[in-house]
DNA sequence: TTGTATGTAAGACGAATTGTCACACAATGT
DNA sequence: ACATTGTGTGACAATTCGTCTTACATACAA
């Protein structure tokens, strides 16, 4: 059986969220942000994951003179919906509905984000009421 | 750095499909539910994953007579929480709301699941406003 | 008793993953 | 010239994971 890779390892989700704060940013700017007191071989490392990155269309890179600059192609929210779709084929044939109802039982959700989660629901119920009218 | 095993494994899932649907079994019969044609391959594979799913507190047995019966440890649904769990934290700190977010807003919902969803969301609100009067 | 079938336990294996680092080389500034 | 800083490519060690091998125990029939 062939093992499937993670589609963004540990480590590489750390570059992402450096690029997602930035926006944008070359490698010596993102290893002043995840080391504190940054070395070549930490340089190294951050470019060979950039790379990684960057086969995997998770970050472009634009050469603006010598030193590359890269940013995210892909939104945190995108990543988040892969990995929950991941959850849902691989535990529940697909669908979505039994993550949903995971959630809105579990008691991981603090008061406010309760009522965010009822704003959030109020919206979505009477965006598709007026889609039937 | 040090890399974190998989929970559950592709090849391990499959056999806690078995065991959740069996409710419990030897692994002969799990060996017969999962391989077309059985062989003494396929059973040594069958024995070493189930007992590493064993050392994992995922799966008991039960020593009856000669051939041991193995029964899950955990609900479907606790592992679905587990893994939300971790893409909560890799992703949004912990918080799930933006999974909530994530998943209302997606298209992965069908018209029957959406009513569910509904249903499964007004009973939610009762009970809290039951809690509070 | 001798096979034979079926169970168990424990470990080795090879391919792949992943974080890290090494090497070679180009461009830039003093 | 030379140190600094950038780039690309590839090797590495540790770990993972599915598979398979070896060795041994138990039950049953001839």
């Amino acid at each position: 059986m062939v093992r499937i890779a993670k589609d963004v390892t540990e480590a590489e989700l750390e570059i992402m969220r450096v690029l997602w704060e930035l926006e944008s940013g070359t490698i010596r700017e993102v290893v002043d942000r995840l080391y504190k007191t940054p070395t070549r071989n930490n340089y190294q490392t951050v470019k060979k994951l950039m790379s990684r990155l960057e086969s995997k269309k998770l970050v472009g890179r634009k050469k603006s003179g010598t030193a590359h600059t890269f940013r995210a192609l892909v939104h945190k929210a995108d990543l988040i919906e892969r990995r929950l779709s991941q959850v849902a084929e691989s535990l529940c044939d697909g669908s979505s509905l039994p993550l949903l109802t995971c959630l809105l039982q579990g008691k991981g959700l603090s008061a406010k984000e309760r009522k965010s989660l009822q704003q959030l629901y109020e919206d979505l119920t009477k965006k598709s009421g007026e889609k039937k009218s």
